[in-house]
DNA sequence: CTCCTTGCAAATTGTTTGCATACCT
DNA sequence: AGGTATGCAAACAATTTGCAAGGAG
């Protein structure tokens, strides 16, 4: 039911710009969908749709996350490890939106993801003084985790 | 003055433990120095330290600023268009620390800076809460800007 | 029937690594 | 002297692109 939703939002942005709905895209999308929450990179979305749909093509599924991307069905955010992750906009999550708050340790490249949001003022507060029209945010801490400060520095 | 005082820092850290001065990783802290608030690309520290020093070879710089990056001397952020960024550490700024908060318009791709710091109460509450020390972060907004929204979309 | 889209492979780009030489301490 | 650092070129990995063939509207 919520996955139908999407499907159709996306049927919906295609063909208001004239682009044609596929398997592929469809697919792509899906599976984010599935694993809402995962922070998936390219590869991971390519190996899960392989599953339904092995002919497909790694390149497809590149351009087909800059897709999504552009349209605002997807969110992406990088974990500074060398690729660009994916998941479903956070406007399709059932609970809360958790925007991407994240800790990371220098020390051990640990990612805890990290809740909250503090943030909905501060961006209404940058539309005002700034004209700037606020879509989504991305939030990452920098620092040493627990067991790392336990190892000693 | 300024300048000298975040070389002996370097100097000292580097001796620390064990490291050696060399000419080429003064030289990167120093051009990172002279450009304080300019996100710069190993690319760019490269261009700028062949000046003075043209048989710097790219792999020192990179290896330089992933080691002055380790020292916690220098900041690293990422502004999505795949390549990281390195600017002088907050610590040093004359001023008030600006730490890396961007409004990034998904139209055009114009990043603003943006100041203020209104985190520094959520960083304490994430030591207290997760015990994660933290020691920097990241924020960045998306959206889209004053002039792209005047274009209509 | 006309474009848009795809799969494949080749090309790019940012970054890392191996190694012999050069340089700090 | 002894180990660290450097420059160069080759290696890598993530992502993009060109193009002929396939598929949606």
């Amino acid at each position: 039911m919520e996955q139908k939703k999407t499907e159709e939002l996306l049927k919906e942005r295609l063909r208001e710009k004239g682009l044609k709905v596929t398997r592929q895209r469809i697919l792509v999308l899906s599976v984010l969908e599935q694993n809402a929450g995962r922070h998936m990179t390219a590869e991971d979305v390519y190996d899960l749709v392989s599953e339904d749909y092995p002919e497909i093509g790694l390149a497809t599924v590149y351009r087909t996350l800059q897709l999504l991307w552009d349209m605002q069905l997807v969110d992406r955010i990088s974990l500074d490890d060398g690729c660009v992750r994916y998941e479903i906009g956070h406007l399709f999550k059932g609970d809360a939106k958790h925007n991407h708050h994240h800790l990371i340790c220098r020390i051990c490249n640990k990612v805890i993801p990290f809740g909250g949001d503090l943030l909905d003022e501060l961006e209404q507060q940058i539309e005002d003084e700034t004209g700037f029209h606020v879509l989504d945010h991305e939030l990452k801490f920098y620092g040493v985790c627990r067991e790392c400060l336990k190892k000693g520095r």
